[in-house]
DNA sequence: TTGTAGGCGTTATCAG
DNA sequence: CTGATAACGCCTACAA
């Protein structure tokens, strides 16, 4: 039978009387364990465990004007991506004793900023951000504040801001050097929504610029932009492969979009990668078993969360550090990119 | 040029004496608008504005004793389905102004519940949990501040804690049943760790439970457990195929490992669903376009963490509500399943 | 409708 | 090493 508890949670005082001392030793006990008598710390500690008594976060916080807490703000947690960084993330920042507190914004500009005014109000003393494309009060709202923060995912080497990512311009110039290296001339592009998306405008501006080299470009019907995912993948390449002259390379936003491509490819009977090579991007566990195996860029998301949970912790320790510079994205080499037949 | 900001936040106080008016009426501007003159209220809220000031929520939170925050712990981010809940059940839960604040295992029971220890330290109101296998220590300290809870994912019929899931042992026996009425006799498992897993052991259960109604079991070396993945998968089903005279049927504990069978079976030379008939769980969007395509079960995460957030919400409410049923899981025919030889 | 004043639970300062 | 005591920022009776 359960006893009738009082749902009240015991205090520091309850402690305090427990072991016979004040509240300052039963503070000082868990703060600052060096400061008290072995003793007596130990009398504290028992009368706690007994009473199932810890700190309560809110006094704390307002008496110490500390939170311990970290705001992560991104898209969407239904992503493999954000959610790989989050995870490790806060695994991370877990082991230095803070908490993350994680914010959707679900795409909407408005709602991050609003994420990141409840962050705020809740006291992060620091800010992981998906994405710099965001709008002007969410920067400075913070920058009022002097909130530490850091852009995650995404390194321009020109951004203002902190950034701890890796270069999508970059990558995707790179993705295309591959392809026009292998001797294409005709691409095609099936890529995510790019509105108020820097990530996906600057891997749009990398195979731009890297096709402009060549003095290419690609037509404006074999650029396709659509929801993320196999589905959409499908109906891009059908899409394309019936607009003209069809593309013998078709570079995809993501590999949820590639193996739709790749799928409808082979529905419509199109040898990959003798008539047509396809490309993704994340290196997802899947892309080393389609058929063809997906040629793509590979990201290590973890260590994206961890640079900035290093980061961060650096910052809250005090230090003005430099801007970390971009991390390394992997050319993956596999059978959906051959040479032009 | 950015002024020299001072880096404290500003406080009520400041926008009281800003706006003419008493810290309560600042209170009150913010939380109970009705109960403030319209003109005072434009007052107030013009104020904030202009200092950029929000309640402090650490204050707010000892004041008002309501912290507004409601916790998930769950085994990991990085998993399509609990990253799915927790996107249902945050959404559903910043839509009536709670924040949620989640909590990661590591499937790991010992850090299970450390993390509800510091949840219920930062003054959760209410705790949404993945998995009913949790030390004891864990539901003690739920229940000692009688904080309103949900067991998420799983639901077991005689639990006695409110559960919001489905039945994993229904489903795996309806898996079962399926193949049985397509003639298997010989069958194989490739499943997850089932260590302190009480989802995975009740899986395995109705696998038992459905072919014991035949008089059927599996045989030992039929039975793999390992790490969730393709790579498992493939490991798993060409151990299975070299012990002695293979399975008919393979019941995988989710997409991935199936995924991986799939694969491995191709490379082996097994036909599918001819030779061997295969079946996932989850059914991720690639299940449909694997070849052969496979059949699964379908779970609806995010019906999961919604369902979630309203039960929490009632609680909170104040409502002592009946424990909730299953939610119901759709078994998805393909191609990877066939009659036996 | 508005103001006054006390208290929420903890930590930090300063004596002792 | 330990104990009073004063913040911390806000909310909420209660009184006006």
């Amino acid at each position: 039978m359960r006893e009738p508890t009082t749902p009240r949670a015991p205090r520091a005082v309850d402690v305090a009387a427990a072991a016979g001392v004040s509240t300052a030793t039963v503070s000082r006990a868990f703060n600052a364990p060096e400061k008290v008598a072995p003793e007596v710390r130990e009398r504290v500690l028992q009368a706690a465990r007994d009473l199932g008594w810890f700190p309560n976060a809110a006094g704390a916080a307002l008496a110490s004007r500390r939170t311990m807490l970290v705001g992560a703000l991104i898209p969407t947690l239904d992503h493999d991506v954000f959610a790989a960084q989050v995870n490790a993330l806060q695994a991370r920042l877990a082991a230095a004793g803070v908490t993350v507190l994680i914010g959707c914004s679900n795409y909407d500009l408005d709602h991050a900023a609003e994420q990141v005014r409840v962050m705020l109000a809740r006291g992060m003393e620091a800010l992981a951000i998906v994405g710099e494309e965001q709008r002007p009060a969410l920067f400075k709202m913070i920058d009022t504040r002097a909130v530490p923060y850091v852009v995650m995912y995404a390194h321009r080497p020109n951004s203002p801001h902190p950034c701890i990512g890796f270069d999508n311009e970059a990558a995707f110039h790179r993705i295309t050097r591959h392809l026009l290296d292998l001797g294409h001339r005709r691409f095609g592009v099936i890529h995510q929504p790019s509105t108020d998306n820097d990530r996906v405008l600057a891997r749009l501006e990398g195979i731009r610029a890297a096709l402009a080299t060549e003095g290419l470009a690609i037509r404006p019907q074999h650029m396709t932009e659509g929801p993320s995912g196999i589905e959409f993948g499908r109906q891009a390449l059908r899409s394309i492969f019936t607009q003209g002259e069809p593309p013998t390379a078709i570079i995809c936003g993501n590999d949820a979009l590639a193996f739709g491509a790749l799928i409808e490819a082979r529905a419509m009977g199109i040898a990959v990668p003798q008539t047509l090579s396809i490309t993704g991007f994340d290196d997802v566990p899947m892309a080393a078993f389609t058929d063809p195996p997906l040629t793509t860029m590979s990201v290590d998301n973890a260590a994206i969360g961890r640079a900035a949970a290093d980061y961060l912790l650096a910052r809250l320790q005090g230090g003005e550090l430099e801007k970390p510079g971009p991390l390394a994205t992997t050319l993956i080499e596999r059978q959906s990119t051959g040479p032009v037949a």
